[in-house]
DNA sequence: CCCTTGACTATCT
DNA sequence: GAGATAGCCAAGG
């Protein structure tokens, strides 16, 4: 295993544990706060190199749509994680369960349709 | 080495 | 907003 792995793994698994119940963060954000900016594409990799339970479904794309193909198994199992922590998918998007702020409101009622 | 592959992104049309 | 395009960068063949 690569001095660099060793590192950035480590770095990555702490920031994408810190995301909160509910909450996501795109592969670039996870990459940028844990002090890796423009590796958005290895964050995947170091997920899946993590043995313990790691909230990967809280990782989406920069669009907030999921990584996964929409037919997979994985974009299945991402989305009923979510729906479970009480987040929305409204266009493929994620909306996180934030029911505290007029802003939130108008994207649940007036957002567009499935 | 050179080439290909991604659970990616920003920036054009 | 949906494609296309060009960057991105470690890994593996």
């Amino acid at each position: 295993m690569s001095l660099f792995q060793a590192k950035f793994d480590t770095a990555i698994w702490e920031i994408v544990s810190s995301i909160p119940y509910g909450q996501v963060m795109s592969y670039g954000e996870v990459a940028r706060a844990a002090g890796y900016p423009r590796h958005a594409r290895m964050v995947s990799r170091a997920m899946s190199r993590s043995n313990k339970a790691l909230p990967w479904h809280r990782v989406v794309k920069s669009d907030r749509t999921l990584a996964f193909p929409f037919d997979s198994k994985d974009y299945k199992t991402q989305k009923d994680h979510l729906l479970s922590e009480g987040a929305v998918l409204l266009k493929g998007k994620v909306i996180p369960p934030k029911k505290d702020t007029a802003e939130d409101l108008d994207a649940l009622i007036w957002g567009p349709e499935d």
